[in-house]
DNA sequence: ATATATAGTTGTATTATACAACTATATAAT
DNA sequence: ATTATATAGTTGTATAATACAACTATATAT
């Protein structure tokens, strides 16, 4: 695949990625046993803290009736609980449970011990370089 | 976020970015007018030329009968047509017309400039390196 | 006190997907 | 050669993730 520029292959490997990316966490061979809906709620209310269903619908641009339901389906399983806000009583307030906590905590590591081995070859320049070009990339990519 | 090493950062941001590019992908601010599955299927068979549904499908990690109907859409829409191998009767072959490309090539071209405009800021060496980074993490990513 | 706005839930429609059943064709086995 | 098996593709069906709409409960503004 000769790409002509550099913003040509990462277009092309990006498109790819995603594709890629979708399809694995469909599929058996997915890291870890959350669904990746999953990963990221508790993944969010584990590193920023409580936060209503709202909150979590802007953040990750989904529908607050679909997070509604991603959260109730999370709360189901007891990884995460609900409480309200005394100050408002339409809210809804989730926090992680220790289960939730400790379920993130084993799929995160699976998850970075995939990205170890993929990076195990790069040197420490090139995950610092390419870490902190990801994070430009996100923070341009999306207003 | 602060992320204590490298690969974490990685994983946070790459996890963060397929989230969203799927949401964008949804969105009306998409970029271009083609759907995801049918700019892919287009630029592969671009790139690579004609090819077989289930050829596509494997490339994709998609069942073949989810190509071949993203594929029948495709034709309907006359951005690829379909022919038979004379050597084998079973076989549909596609390729993309005049049209197709037409599309593809004006869909390209305002991917590519919203990923200029992401990088205008980039060094020649960081946009290079990056899609280097990118290349590898792909192969890698997916044995 | 009443009207309007907001947070969340639940109902419904749409879409992308996989799997299953089927058809047509090709290849292998006897 | 005939028959059995395998393969490519299509179409039917089920599922899951999503958005939007209708609704309820609560809060805020007039």
């Amino acid at each position: 695949m000769e790409k002509r520029n550099p913003v040509e292959r990462i277009e092309y490997e990006l498109t790819t990625f995603i594709r890629r990316a979708v399809y694995l966490d469909n599929s058996e061979k997915k890291i870890g046993n959350l669904e990746r809906s999953a990963y990221l709620l508790l993944r969010q209310l584990d590193e920023f803290g409580p936060a209503r269903v709202k909150e979590l619908a802007e953040s990750f641009k989904l529908d607050i009736s679909t997070v509604s339901r991603q959260a109730a389906a999370l709360e189901a399983k007891e990884l995460i609980i609900r409480f309200s806000d005394p100050a408002d009583g339409r809210v809804s307030l989730f926090t992680v449970t220790k289960l939730g906590k400790q379920k993130l905590k084993a799929d995160k590591k699976m998850r970075l011990k995939r990205f170890e081995s993929i990076t195990g070859e790069w040197t420490a320049d090139e995950k610092e370089s390419f870490g902190e070009l990801l994070i430009r990339l996100n923070e341009a990519f999306f207003d």
